[in-house]
RNA sequence: GGGCCCGUAGCUUAGCCAGGUUGAGCGCACGGCUGAUAACCGUGAGGUCACGCGUUCAAAUCGCGUCGGGCCCA
């Protein structure tokens, strides 16, 4: 027997119930066989901890598989960990307390590599045991590591494939570096915030002219030194002005609009214009480089002036290019084939290209020394301090530069039609997800720079002779065992870097020393997951996936970089269909994090609440694809939701285990013929709430999906099936109308439990195992490998579900109108008179249920339009009767309002006008004279419903009272009962006191009645009686003492 | 500067794709129920559906624009 919803305790007995039985495999087992549904996770990073946005992943992908499952489809379901890169280098580095890439040398690379390998793993354990407690079912007993070899291979694999494709080059980039990992990282590793750098404004001297320079801004004044061309924009008009400052004239050139801006900033007291340059003019003009005395390179360059749409009419309208350190430089440099000058090193510092005085500098601390040379060679125009946006490392927060560098590239800008025109075959979910969003993000694809210049990654499978310059790339590890001629057992480094391979030319191969972008690891999962190359079957049988589902962040991401190397490789899309999802921010939608302080871990939920309600409120509190706004209130409301529903399925567990409730009596098809109409409609209602899930998860419309579910528990069951059932529960013996009322409730609970399984898989569980494997051994061991339950047509009836709607709505306008007329509910009334305003109300079968529910003697239903018979207040009109009758007014007034209200309406209905006798006069009175209302009596108050009015009658009669009383008797006492702990079957010894006489004489009427509700074998009800029994109390019932004994039988 | 999403009651939101009386939950106030009970139910107050223009017999819903918030890109 069940007692109060405890789902910590309830889950736990659940999970060992699985891991006893081996469900998990138990259930993909039974589905060999069935259509495929290849599902590719996602793989989390290893962090060691899983967050509520990683368990809200979870939680949806876990949802789906099951579904899927439960439609018998043969489920791939590998969990996937994402153990490489800088993140878990970073955290290694810290704790053996390294610097730089030369500790980690000194430390030597294998047993840094063995340090990170142990780390990615312990936390893959820790996060597992995390995901398991939220009841997701992957295959976590054999999941994909990027890691292990073979899927060290997939990548290998895909790189080979590229190659064929002619889509791998090497060149040199200007790329995104972080000085400190002293590596490449990828744009989408770049993390922006505001920072404050210096904003500089530079003169750089025009040759063949005296004292004239063209100005240029900067907020990156150690990129001067590798300056190499200004640009300037093709539309602007220049202006060549004289400017004086402190009675020194300067002839300075920039673009005509921003001169006085630019003037100001650099404090010039005065100025003339001298003359205006067009673009094409000003590239006719070559400056000399402001610092040539300190890098000596400069001497040799020449500096001219180039034209670029890029440049904005901001600051002087004159950039300052430097190939070497920016993106738009270095493509400008490209077309006008200027030196790619990049005089930093790998470790952010000059290089001795920048000359002696810069070698060795740090460029961001570079910055003041170039400043104050600038200042001293009489070239700065202003300096000042700006707040700006400003990249830096994803990992180690260090601000990144932009440096040249020879790196590896997969052409993916080539493909870009291509990757249009395949995500357009790709279902969406939402549809805008891949339309525009995805689209956006291709149309602005770059190509790919998939090297590294670190050591825990996928080292690059590109072996090249220094000879010669032959390239091959390695496709598997066979291949490279072949080659090598020896066996390799760990293909990450430092192994595979001392492997030479032959050169056709004779000369020895190596290796290139990088490694993978960390997100090509992901990338290959789809195939990595079906441990493709090394094995092909399963490939061919299963790939692409059928569905991925991740957050909107992986737009740029997962969701670009599988797209990227599968079509890298096999020209096509690795997935047939997405669905995005949000963030999890907190409740007034700030993203969660340490600094706020507002971050909510998924297992503190779970602790309070458990994982279904964690579950339920995940998937139910908005459209998956939308930001999730945690709130702990809405958690709290989803645990009183499901509480209820677990209050509605123990309702009747009591009962049915009095009852002997078998498999037998839970056979529904047994009691067709003792239905009642609330049975059939309970039935209808829940076989269209299969039909609606169904569709919504088809639509993978999760909210919607819990929102139907919660509201039919609520709404159907809890607040109104169960209400209606409850007294058939109290029948005695095996009647056939108490028996199809358990048959259907557990109809109902079945169905609702198999329908929930997805979304609430403990509680399912739970409630399957113990009425259903409960009566029947040999049912299926667990929910979860039920089938889905499919809408039974037959069971549908929308003309029942109608009228059930209207019987509701009438019920509680009748509520509403009883409060009005301060009747309780526990009082019955002689009638309750539906009014309809102009459509017919059919109740079908449901009058009794009606009566029953309002606790009303009779029904009536009106024809539309007409109403029970009124009250009318009559109110005279003083602007209308003053007029006409003057001095009589008064008199008029009187005897209209002593005159009878329905005799005037019927006159003035009839002929327009009602005469009057007061006394010895009479009076006319038109209509204009008196305004009628027709009022309810006060005997029948009334309230509003969607069709009409409902109106209750609520005059007492004995009969009424004596029931009335009856009802607040047997109340009291079943109280008492409580009190006493007694169960539902006892037998009691009761005694009843009432003060009153004409009240003992109304309950006297009901006392077989109520002895029977309160199961009395012994019933004294009586004035002065003098009571005995181990429980007395006083009672007040409208405003009579009533004193009540009860006993043990 | 560009792309996408969002803006509905004090708060959290449904409805929008497919136009037809804005619907819930929380909180608040009042009442009811009492063999599901450390529960539960009803009623009430509370809305310029961000704003403007357009399409339409009819717009929260469709279109255009503006403002505000978020994410991404430049």
């Amino acid at each position: 027997m069940a007692g109060q919803y405890n789902a910590r305790e309830l889950e736990n007995q659940i999970r060992s119930l699985w891991e006893r039985d081996d469900t998990y495999h138990k259930v993909r087992q039974l589905r060999v066989g069935g259509k495929k549904f290849f599902f590719v996770d996602g793989p989390p990073y290893t962090t060691g901890r899983i967050h509520l946005g990683t368990a809200w992943n979870k939680v949806i992908k876990d949802s789906i598989l099951r579904y899927k499952s439960m439609n018998c489809f043969a489920v791939k379901d590998r969990a996937g960990w994402d153990m490489h890169g800088l993140p878990i280098e970073v955290k290694v580095e810290e704790s053996l307390g390294f610097k730089s890439k030369k500790d980690i040398e000194t430390y030597g690379v294998d047993r840094f590599i063995d340090r990170c390998k142990e780390f990615a793993l312990r936390q893959k354990d820790d996060m597992t045991a995390q995901f398991k407690i939220l009841g997701a079912w992957l295959d976590w007993d054999d999941p994909y590591m990027t890691l292990k070899n073979e899927y060290l291979e997939a990548a290998w694999w895909a790189l080979k494939k590229a190659h064929e494709h002619n889509l791998l080059e090497r060149g040199l980039r200007v790329v995104n570096w972080c000085p400190r990992c002293q590596t490449a990282i990828a744009d989408s590793e770049v993390e922006y915030w505001d920072e404050t750098d210096y904003s500089i404004y530079v003169k750089f001297p025009v040759l063949g002219e005296e004292n004239t320079f063209i100005v240029i801004w900067t907020t990156t004044p150690w990129t001067i030194p590798a300056n190499v061309a200004v640009a300037v924009n093709p539309s602007f008009q220049y202006s060549k002005v004289r400017a004086w400052k402190d009675g020194r004239p300067e002839i300075l050139i920039m673009a005509s609009d921003l001169v006085e801006s630019v003037l100001k900033t650099g404090r010039y007291q005065d100025y003339e214009l001298l003359g205006v340059l067009s673009a094409e003019q000003m590239q006719e003009l070559h400056y000399e480089h402001p610092l040539g005395d300190m890098v000596p390179r400069q001497k040799e360059i020449v500096h001219g002036v180039y034209a670029a749409d890029f440049v904005a009419a901001e600051n002087t309208g004159c950039v300052h290019i430097a190939p070497g350190h920016g993106l738009e430089d270095y493509e400008l440099g490209l077309n006008h084939h200027l030196e790619i000058f990049c005089p930093v090193g790998e470790d952010g510092r000059y290089t001795e290209q920048a000359g002696e005085k810069y070698q060795g500098l740090y460029v961001k601390e570079a910055d003041s020394l170039v400043i104050a040379d600038l200042e001293e060679k009489e070239r700065l125009l202003a300096q000042g301090r700006l707040a700006h946006r400003y990249g830096h490392c994803w990992r180690c927060k260090t601000p990144i530069i932009f440096i040249a560098t020879s790196q590896w590239f997969l052409r993916i800008s080539d493909l870009r039609d291509k990757m249009l025109d395949e995500i357009s075959r790709v279902t969406w979910y939402p549809e805008w997800a891949g339309s525009a969003r995805f689209a956006d993000w291709i149309n602005n694809a770059r190509d790919w720079c998939i090297s590294r210049q670190r050591y825990w990654g996928i080292p690059l499978p590109i072996w090249s002779c220094p000879t010669c310059g032959h390239l091959e790339v390695i496709g598997t590890a066979a291949e490279l065992e072949e080659r090598a001629g020896r066996k390799i057992a760990d293909l990450h480094r430092p192994e595979v870097d001392s492997i030479l391979l032959d050169c056709p030319c004779g000369g020895k191969m190596k290796r290139s020393p990088d490694v993978f972008d960390v997100w090509f690891d992901s990338a290959v999962a789809s195939w990595a997951t079906l441990r493709f190359p090394s094995q092909e079957k399963d490939f061919e049988e299963w790939w692409p996936a059928d569905f991925i589902t991740e957050g909107h962040d992986q737009t740029r991401g997962w969701f670009y970089s599988q797209l990227g190397a599968a079509m890298v490789s096999f020209g096509r899309a690795p997935y047939k269909s997405v669905l995005m999802h949000g963030f999890t921010l907190d409740d007034q939608g700030r993203k969660m994090s340490k600094s706020i302080g507002n971050i909510v871990q998924p297992e503190e939920v779970v602790a309070k609440f458990g994982a279904d309600i964690l579950r339920f409120y995940v998937l139910g509190a908005n459209a998956p694809w939308e930001d999730l706004h945690f709130s702990w209130e809405s958690v709290e409301n989803t645990s009183r939701m499901l509480n209820i529903f677990w209050n509605a399925y123990r309702f009747a567990l009591p009962y049915m285990v009095l009852d002997g409730f078998d498999a037998e009596k839970a056979d529904l098809s047994r009691y067709e013929k003792s239905l009642r109409p609330e049975d059939r409609w309970i039935l209808s209602r829940i076989n269209s709430l299969i039909g609606e899930v169904t569709e919504e998860m088809e639509a993978y419309q999760l909210h919607r999906i819990v929102r139907s579910i919660s509201e039919f528990i609520l709404e159907d069951l809890s607040r109104w099936y169960i209400q209606l059932v409850r007294p058939r529960t109290w029948i005695e013996q095996d009647d056939p109308d108490k028996l199809a009322a358990y048959a259907t409730i557990y109809e109902v609970l079945v169905k609702l439990s198999r329908l929930m399984a997805p979304f609430t898989p403990f509680l399912s569980e739970s409630i399957y195992q113990n009425l259903v494997r409960g009566l029947d051994r040999a049912a299926a061991p667990s929910v979860h490998m039920c089938p889905w339950p499919v809408a039974d047509g037959a069971r549908i009836d929308r003309k029942l579900e109608e009228s059930m709607s209207l019987v509701r709505e009438i019920s509680m306008a009748g509520s509403n109108a009883r409060q009005k007329g301060g009747r309780k509910l526990r009082w019955p009334v002689s009638e309750i008179v539906i009014s309809p305003a102009k459509e017919a109300v059919d109740l079908g079968d449901l009058v009794g249920v009606l009566k029953g529910q309002t606790n009303a003697k009779k029904i009536t239903v009106l024809p539309p339009g007409e109403k029970p018979k009124m009250d009318l207040e009559l109110s005279p009109v003083h602007k209308k009767i003053g007029p006409v009758y003057k001095g009589e007014a008064k008199a008029v007034v009187a005897a209209l309002q002593a005159a009878d209200p329905f005799e005037v309406k019927k006159q003035i209905d009839a002929i327009g006008e009602a005469h009057l006798i007061s006394g010895p006069k009479g009076y006319t009175i038109t209509s204009e004279m008196v305004q009628i209302r027709e009022l309810p009596p006060e005997s029948l108050p009334a309230a509003e419903f969607s069709r009409g009015l409902v109106y209750v009658d609520i005059t007492l009669t004995p009969e009424l009272e004596s029931e009335g009383y009856a009802r607040e008797i047997i109340r009291r006492i079943q109280d008492m009962r409580k009190e006493m702990d007694l169960k539902v079957e006892d037998q009691i010894r009761a005694e009843v006191d009432i003060e009153s006489k004409p009240i003992l004489d109304l309950a006297l009427l009901k006392k077989e009645h109520i002895a029977g509700e309160v199961r009395a074998s012994d019933f004294q009800l009586g004035l002065g009686l003098e009571l005995r029994g181990r429980l007395i109390k006083d009672w007040d019932i409208e405003g009579v003492c009533v004193r009540i004994a009860i006993d043990r039988a």
